[in-house]
DNA sequence: CTGCCGCCTGCCGCTACGTCAGGGTCAAGC
DNA sequence: GCTTGACCCTGACGTAGCGGCAGGCGGCAG
């Protein structure tokens, strides 16, 4: 019912510190104090700081997240109902800069030249940024960060030169196999598209059928990889793409 | 192919500032100056600026950002991958928050209590914050705050008391309904499942029937929820999951 | 040649804490 | 009853990542 600091602090994740500049700033003062001056902090004040939380980390400056608290107007309700509309907005834009991320990807795989525009597109609408510096500071020490880095640096040139074989080898059999007149969507074709997902999935990053058919459509939407395509093979690029599709829909 | 601070800034939504900022810690500096001392940034220079936003939006402190850009190791395509992991995990994590913040409605609508611990579930596992403190306060100007903003606020006194008008009728037409023995999944039980879930639409959030679904899991899984709805009605929490799951099946 | 906008370099300010320093407190164990 | 170590307190200064302003030069349209 009642808890210390300390306490507090573990298990809201936070350090003492900042609860001392919470009750500095009058954001979240402890409910009580000992006889000695120890901040005793009760239920209230736990679901108190747990609502700034949340709203910190959507990015609220502290003074805002008091006068959002602090809203005469706002039951616990509308709090929870306005965090889960701007999570959801967050989610929406960082699942933006990872499309963004997949086109850059299949564009440097390609040697396509992005314009300045498109570099930025994915910060593009509203702002640019968001910081989060303390949290993924730590995130430094999380298994996540290491094994991501573990993972990026993991290529050495010898992968590099596997992967680029690999594109190719799979470059001559479909170019063959266009040749051969195999309709898009039979078994061939929707076998080397699966091999397709699978080089990208293997070396790159997990490609779900649903990522790849999103590929398969800007390989037709943008002139650029149409381009990359057509110049293979022409008719490659349409190929590809009904052939990625057709998989697609035997698989699901 | 040569671009001023003006230039660059606007293209890449950040002020000329931060880009002075970033010459001054040598972050990015540009690759030329005219005579008269005015920077001019090239194509090379716009590339490293989007890997330093990128990594920046992923919280990465602008000193760390300089070392893993500068990493002699890591190709283009590297970061593309890291970034690509790096922003996966953290769109798992938020929405990991938006299933706690969903476990909150639903808790809140019943009046069940949470404990300590769940209260700050989301954030546990790995750090508790993020800021975005400039990103985000910006935000307070775009639509979605407004937005969001404006429907949190838009209920008074009459609309909860509506609400809870509206439950309530639902919940004397769900309790009859079982007592009348018509199976989970016959169409009353699916009319009255579905009209559940408008009414979390409607009031509360968008709520697809997969979101529909995993709530009627956690009214079986977890025991407070089980509860509530067996306090109702002895069977009503099973009867709920059932026609739910039939609904959110028949309409897919 | 005169605006006016854009660029330059300081430099001070701000937020949200981190990080000591210097000193009291509390429960456990001897 | 006294020590010990973990925990708490209050200043106070430091830091990152810019924002914002002052004071002054540069460039070009009219």
């Amino acid at each position: 019912m009642a808890y210390t600091v300390g306490q507090v602090a573990r298990v809201a994740g936070v350090t003492v510190r900042t609860l001392h500049h919470y009750d500095e700033i009058g954001l979240l003062s402890p409910s009580g104090r000992t006889a000695a001056g120890y901040r005793r902090y009760d239920d209230a004040d736990l679901q108190r700081l747990q609502l700034v939380l949340y709203y910190r980390e959507l990015g609220f400056p502290l003074e805002e997240i008091a006068a959002i608290i602090d809203d005469p107007a706002a039951d616990p309700a509308a709090h929870l109902r306005r965090q889960h509309e701007l999570l959801t907005v967050r989610i929406k834009r960082l699942q933006e800069m990872v499309t963004a991320i997949e086109f850059a990807m299949e564009a440097s795989k390609m040697n396509i030249q992005l314009t300045p525009q498109e570099r930025f597109e994915a910060f593009g609408d509203f702002d640019p940024e968001a910081h989060e510096a303390e949290a993924e500071q730590r995130w430094g020490d999380t298994d996540a960060y290491r094994e991501s880095n573990r993972r990026a640096s993991r290529y050495g040139k010898d992968d590099w030169l596997r992967i680029k074989a690999e594109n190719e080898d799979w470059g001559r059999r479909i170019v063959a196999l266009l040749a051969s007149g195999a309709p898009a969507d039979g078994p061939e074709a929707m076998e080397l598209a699966e091999e397709h997902r699978q080089i990208i999935s293997r070396w790159f990053y997990e490609c779900s059928y649903e990522i790849h058919t999103g590929l398969a459509d800007m390989y037709l939407a943008d002139e650029r990889f149409t381009a990359h395509y057509e110049n293979i093979a022409p008719g490659l690029a349409g190929y590809l793409n009904e052939a990625i599709h057709a998989n697609a829909i035997s698989r699901a």
